[in-house]
DNA sequence: GTCTATACATCGATAGAC
DNA sequence: GTCTATCGATGTATAGAC
């Protein structure tokens, strides 16, 4: 490979795990170019010719978050039972959350007013989430409001927990129980693990 | 009473409800005193005369929107039965949140990196969520990791409400819906509006 | 109480030399 | 590819005239 295009990446890392950094001591909005350039070694204006405008910072930095949740969902293993399973999920997503709270808030909330991801990093989120319905359905539980009530469920103990109690456990311990709550209401035993039932369209013209 | 008095929360109160106006336009991150005087019909170093800095207004903010929320708790009507008295709650926190999502973010998260409430704006939401414990209690919902349980479940659905579909209703129509889980799991109804029974202490030795 | 003027810092971004 | 220099704007806050 080309050895500038190699450097030029490494180069891009570096500024991006910075970016990071600062960004976990100082907060998203308080990232500012002269800081990153600073860290890493350079001016601020060097930095353009990695990253377009500072916007691309955080683009790059959404991709990244987003990336690691989803290489992380996909690297559980695969044969564990359904309710198992959906367990691992939701540890997953709670520590994930919890270790760094300023990537949760850069992935899961819009933190820089005038700064949204580029339709193709979003969609790395969007892939993220989309296997929780397969994990769901598995499981017994089916439809979009179960679907969302499950991602309220799990939202609000990892905003709780960030929010009022940073690096402690008060409401991430409270996940298997939580999940056994949302269990017990919206898994149908009897049909865990089967396709929800096609429904009979056209049912008056058959009768 | 005093007419300068008078004249001056008169004057505070306009710059307080400009500020409000201005952080729901532009986020509470770009609040700038310079627009602020320019919508009140001032220049930005008079602000000086009314709040002593920049966070004074931000403290003026959230004291301002813990207050309303205290208000708006204390002034449901008190006889019903304590399930829907605790639907009621549910329903006020959630209209409370999703009508106003900067004030969300105010007063129950901490968007601005560097403001904290003083002490005694604080005081005002601690009240406020107090009363939640009793409301459970008196519903037959007891202990500490059901009240946890109970807040995560709501700050989840507003918090997903707001993030991904704002001005809507996806998730905040699963109010009852997620309190009905809840009460399912956590209510016990043969203790409902009893007390906890108090733990028999050194039962070792009374036996 | 409100103003002008200003201090002082920081920001993102661009131009052009080397 | 990195630098210096600089633009142009914005920010909070203070001093002092009126």
């Amino acid at each position: 490979m080309d050895t500038r295009a190699v450097r030029r990446d490494a180069s891009r890392a570096r500024i991006l795990e910075t970016a990071w950094k600062l960004a976990r001591r100082d907060g998203l909005g308080a990232l500012s170019l002269h800081a990153i350039a600073q860290m890493v070694g350079m001016r601020a204006p060097s930095l353009y010719t990695y990253f377009p405008s500072k916007n691309a910072i955080y683009d790059a930095m959404y991709a990244d978050g987003a990336s690691q949740l989803a290489a992380a969902l996909a690297h559980r293993p695969t044969a564990t039972e359904p309710v198992e399973r959906l367990r691992s999920r939701v540890r997953l997503f709670v520590d994930f959350c919890t270790t760094d709270p300023i990537r949760y808030q850069l992935v899961f909330e819009r933190p820089i007013p005038g700064f949204e991801p580029t339709r193709e990093s979003f969609e790395i989120t969007v892939k993220a989430l989309s296997s929780t319905r397969a994990d769901l359905d598995a499981a017994g539980v089916h439809g979009k409001r179960a679907l969302d009530l499950f991602r309220a469920l799990f939202t609000g103990l990892v905003s709780l927990q960030i929010a009022n109690d940073p690096g402690g456990q008060r409401w991430s311990r409270l996940q298997y129980e939580a999940l056994e709550m949302f269990l017990a209401r919206y898994a149908n035993p009897a049909r865990a693990g089967r396709r929800k039932p096609r429904p009979a369209k056209m049912a008056a013209t058959l009768t």
